[in-house]
DNA sequence: GAAATTGTCAAGTGGTTACTTAAGTATTTT
DNA sequence: AAAATACTTAAGTAACCACTTGACAATTTC
C-alpha cells in the first residue's frame, strides 16, 4: 500500500490549471482511462499525460497500469488536505470577526 | 459596496504561491498594512504589491488606501469559492464510492 | 504475426510568472 | 519646508509552464 505525501503547495498549483480541474472532475465521477480523460479535451494525449504526471505528483490522484490501460482515481487525501488549509484560514478570520464584535458590545 | 466576482482559476493559481499562502495567513489573523505584511517575507515591497494585486484580482482579499497606508482584509467569498469546489468533488466520489459498496451488497 | 490500441519519452517553443532595480508620487512627521 | 514613510509604476530578466511533434514501447485484436 503506498503512502502518498501530500504537498498542499502542488495541491493548490495543479488545481490552478483549467484543464487539470477539468481532469479533477472527471476523475472524481468515477474511474477512468487516460485516454478516455483525454477524448472530451481539445489537446493531445501527450498533454493529458503530463496533467495527470502533475496530479499525481501533488497527490490529488493515484493511477494504477494494468495491460495497456492506466486507469486514474481520486486520492481523497488530497482535496481534503486543501479543504482542511483552507477551512483553517476561514475559521481563523471567523475568532477574529467574533472577538471584534465582543470589544463593540463591551462598555 | 464593491462586488468582487470569484474566479475559482484565479483563486487557484493565487494560493499555488507559497508567498502568498504566507499573506493569505497572516491577513487571515487580521488586517494589516502591506509594508507590515514585507516585513518578514525576504522579498522587495514592490514584489509584496504584485503578489496583493493577484490576491485581490483573485477575490481572496480586498484592500483599501487611507492615507498613504494600504489595508489588507481577507474577503470570505474568495475562500468560501474554494471550500466549495473541493467539496463538491469530495462529496461526488464519495457519492460513488457509496453506489459500489451497494453494489457489492446487493446478490 | 500484422494492425490497431494505449500509452511513454524527449526535445523544442512561445507565453507566463516571480522577482529585481530604479525612479516617482502622495502623505505624514519633525 | 525638509525628511521620512508608505507605497506605486515601469522595465528588464531568468525560470517555469502548457503545449506540440515525433519517435518509440507494450499490449490486445484480427
Amino acid at each position: 500500500m503506498p503512502r502518498l505525501k501530500v504537498d498542499i503547495g502542488q495541491v493548490f498549483h495543479a488545481l490552478g490549471d483549467p484543464t487539470r480541474r477539468a481532469i479533477v472532475q472527471k476523475v472524481s465521477e468515477g474511474p477512468i482511462s487516460v485516454s478516455r480523460l483525454a477524448e472530451p479535451l481539445s489537446i493531445t494525449l501527450a498533454a493529458v499525460v503530463q496533467h495527470l504526471q502533475v496530479l499525481e505528483e501533488s497527490g490529488l490522484i493515484r493511477t494504477e497500469k494494468l495491460g495497456r490501460v492506466r486507469t486514474c482515481r481520486i486520492e481523497p487525501a488530497g482535496l481534503s488536505a486543501a479543504e482542511r488549509w483552507i477551512r483553517d484560514r476561514r475559521s481563523e478570520w471567523e475568532r477574529k470577526l467574533d472577538r471584534l464584535g465582543d470589544l463593540l458590545a463591551e462598555p
